[in-house]
DNA sequence: ATCAGAGAATTGTTCAACAATCCTCATGTC
DNA sequence: GACATGAGGATTGTTGAACAATTCTCTGAT
């Protein structure tokens, strides 16, 4: 059966060569840009500006923003233009609510879950870890994410990966509303190795008991954030 | 305070009058279509016949596409165009998984839940009680999509409520894999309404557990009829 | 200071064109 | 007869320009 085992080693490669068009080149870039920070939440971003600066055309900018605005990274006001999403308050609330749902849902599925995804879970645990020996705040903050997602993994669910994939994204805009984004993560690298050693054990009930911890901790953080920037600068 | 009042009230219309693009309502039409099952399942959509049918430019079509796209409801493959979705079993399974932790995680969350949320829910069992006296079918499917986009509203959380309405559209293509799709959700009017009634009664849990014996019985039937038309036409 | 309106700037949509890619089918080879 | 190989046509990908519709800005009048 060498020729069957061939073929699935290519097709698991299939997705590294997959083409893809001119506009989702282009939102990867607008979203690279928007989680790093680069543009500030609410700012507008003008087609003309931006496509001959990326020197693409104005359709092809429109269909990039389209990609966008359903990752809810850019808001697309009829006739006005797109802005960079500036997310409130209640967005946090709301972020929360579902990651808990469908984190927690994953953890808790995880009894019979893939060993691969369990390891995915440990190595964005080791990577945090590496991370903030070389004080590295932002690539915590990324590894976190990686965290995150690993643990949404487990329930080998593609709709569940995209979901928490675009929480994630959405989240990170969320982080720029701190007066120190960098170390929002750090406390809880202890935490996340806390959570994968139980899952490890199989104590997955444990796990999720930390995991919906770290949700609560981190949540009024943000909120407590939120109302501080909103007490020096209100709507 | 009447002035404050007033724009309350408006504002809560504005939903009502918010114009949208072309390429939105082109998209609400082919929506629909695909979801009536006007459209079979793997079907390509050519862009220039539609374009022409619908009197919009390929510009503005490709933009209803890629929104359809994101729904799950066509796929996009690239320089080949776009397919009506063609869900597999592996798909039923995905989306009963998700909507698990969902609306779960909404109908646990009703404790606190604005006392107008639990009156959608009634008024869905009651849409789908009087379709049923009807004996019109299809009303009686559209009546428990409206059952399940109540339960999640339960949440009070506009994420879940776009995840949820995603999650059931998708779920409406599933159904026309089924012999008889119109009378699938009939058994099911009753478990609604008694899930509606505990829910009055406060009593979350025991409605969190009719719920989930429901996504139990509707996933199995679903699978079950993809096993058996997987067995008539193999892929 | 507020308001109205003219003009500029921006977005919404269409059209036409061309490049890149895929599909079909006839042809030739074994 | 089964299968590889191209040639040609059809379809998609992307661009640029054009015009309509809407919003924004700034001036001037009250």
């Amino acid at each position: 059966m060498t020729t069957s085992e061939g073929l699935d080693r290519l097709s698991a490669l299939r997705g590294t060569l997959e083409r893809s068009s001119t506009a989702e080149r282009v939102a990867d870039v607008l979203r690279a840009q928007v989680i790093a920070g680069a543009m500030a939440p609410g700012e507008r971003l003008s087609e003309e500006a931006i496509g001959s600066a990326l020197g693409v055309s104005r359709n092809t900018l429109r269909e990039a923003f389209r990609l966008l605005g359903h990752e809810r990274l850019l808001v697309h006001e009829f006739n006005r233009g797109v802005f960079v999403a500036k997310p409130t308050r209640d967005d946090v609330t709301d972020l929360y609510l579902v990651r808990r749902a469908l984190e927690l849902a994953a953890l808790r599925a995880a009894g019979g879950a893939d060993p691969e995804a369990v390891a995915r879970v440990g190595a964005a645990v080791q990577e945090a870890e590496d991370a903030a020996a070389r004080a590295d705040w932002w690539a915590v903050g990324t590894a976190n994410m990686h965290f995150h997602q690993a643990v949404a993994g487990l329930a080998g669910s593609p709709r569940t990966d995209e979901a928490v994939r675009r929480l994630l994204a959405e989240l990170r805009l969320v982080f720029h509303v701190m007066a120190a984004p960098e170390e929002f993560h750090v406390p809880y690298v202890a935490l996340n190795r806390e959570i994968y050693e139980l899952l490890r054990e199989g104590r997955t009930e444990a796990a999720a008991e930390r995991l919906a911890a770290y949700f609560d901790a981190a949540e009024r953080q943000l909120v407590e954030a939120f109302d501080g920037a909103e007490r020096h600068a209100p709507a």
